[in-house]
RNA sequence: CGCGGGAUGGAGCAGCCAGGUAGCUCGUCAGGCUCAUAACCUGAAGGUCGUAGGUUCAAAUCCUACUCCCGCAA
């Protein structure tokens, strides 16, 4: 079977890791191009176009896609996967392969198209989500889905760890649709549009807190945005306003009546008010500080409140 | 060289701008009080103020270089 590898993201690493291992071996890996990093700005590869290079496979990595479009039919290949790559497929790219072009998705789809699946999953308070794998079609993750794996959250569960075990379940996902499509018994259920939802991408500014939210919805949603985007609030010091990151685990208070955004401090628990409820913080990041204690973080600096 | 913040006893901070005996909130240790306690009282130990130079009678504080940590942005 002629594959052709696309992706970018490191959810798509065990798949391909896997495919490595056990075959069919891609006849290339198409990924992003390298982009400026970090703090210096230095250029970094994705961590799949290394090991693609570490196994000597070819590597393509076009501005647009739609550039590889003549490179990757010289290939011919059968089926081209796509897992977190970050561009969109058009034709004739998107029509390429003689037998399909397929998505890993890692939702239970028609439930969560589009980019921030995971963290949405998370912020919900779903009790279970999952990896599709399914048909590329124009529209965004809306093609006829071949296979889908669930997979329950836990009440820790964070944006990394739901990330990396969903990371598996998609290699799981993978091996065996592509043990369908080889053998033709592959099924092919259309999604029902009227229970679709979309995500958009998350940005920054997405993880500012808000303190009228309930302490459960806050609880959730910091778990759900660690690492990416990261959960923060504004304080004051020195007439200054600075950012304080939010680090899980956090514990909600049900019963305690405090001022949103009020900073209590009790028995070296640091609470703050919600909207219902409050929320003992556990892990702190002041700017310019290392991450510390949340009751560290007030020993010095004495905030009355988050905004 | 993308922008910016930081490095002070075990922890978190103040002091630096206007150089001149190193301080606060905790922790630790000892003792006391208490039926008891993460509570309270008393006392003690613990710092070459990131590193290397420079200026000065005198540097945590001013100047220079370097190392490390972090926020933004991407």
């Amino acid at each position: 079977m002629r594959l052709v590898f696309i992706a970018t993201g490191d959810i798509a690493l065990p798949a391909f890791r896997r495919i490595l291992a056990h075959g069919p071996r891609p006849l290339a890996l198409v990924t992003q191009p390298d982009k400026p990093v970090g703090r210096h700005l230095t250029l970094t590869p994705a961590a799949i176009k290394t090991e693609a290079l570490a196994a000597h496979l070819t590597v393509l990595q076009p501005e647009s896609i739609g550039d590889a479009a003549e490179a990757l039919a010289a290939l011919e290949p059968d089926i081209i996967v796509v897992m977190a790559y970050g561009q969109i497929l058009r034709p004739p790219v998107l029509t390429l392969a003689r037998i399909a072009t397929i998505n890993l998705h890692a939702s239970l789809l028609p439930k969560y198209r589009g980019a921030a699946c995971i963290q949405a999953a998370i912020d919900a308070g779903d009790a279970t989500t999952g990896v599709c794998s399914m048909h590329l079609v124009r529209q965004l993750d809306a093609g006829d889905v071949i296979l889908s794996m669930p997979l329950p959250i836990t009440a820790e569960e964070t944006g990394a760890t739901l990330h990396d075990r969903l990371a598996h379940l998609a290699a799981d996902v993978l091996t065996q649709t592509l043990a369908q499509l080889a053998d033709g018994s592959a099924p092919r259920t259309a999604q029902d549009a009227t229970r679709a939802s979309y995500v958009s991408k998350l940005v920054r500014s997405d993880g500012r807190l808000d303190w009228t939210m309930p302490a459960t919805a806050l609880e959730r949603r910091i778990r759900a945005y660690d690492p990416w985007p990261g959960t923060y609030t504004m304080t004051i010091e020195g007439g200054v306003e600075k950012r304080l990151k939010i680090y899980p685990p956090t514990v909600v208070v049900p019963h305690q009546v405090l001022e949103p955004g009020r900073i209590l401090w009790e028995n070296g628990r640091c609470l703050v008010g919600c909207g219902q409820g409050a929320l003992e913080l556990m892990t702190v990041q002041p700017e310019g500080a290392k991450r510390m204690d949340a009751q560290d973080y007030l020993r010095g600096r004495k905030p009355e409140a988050f905004r």
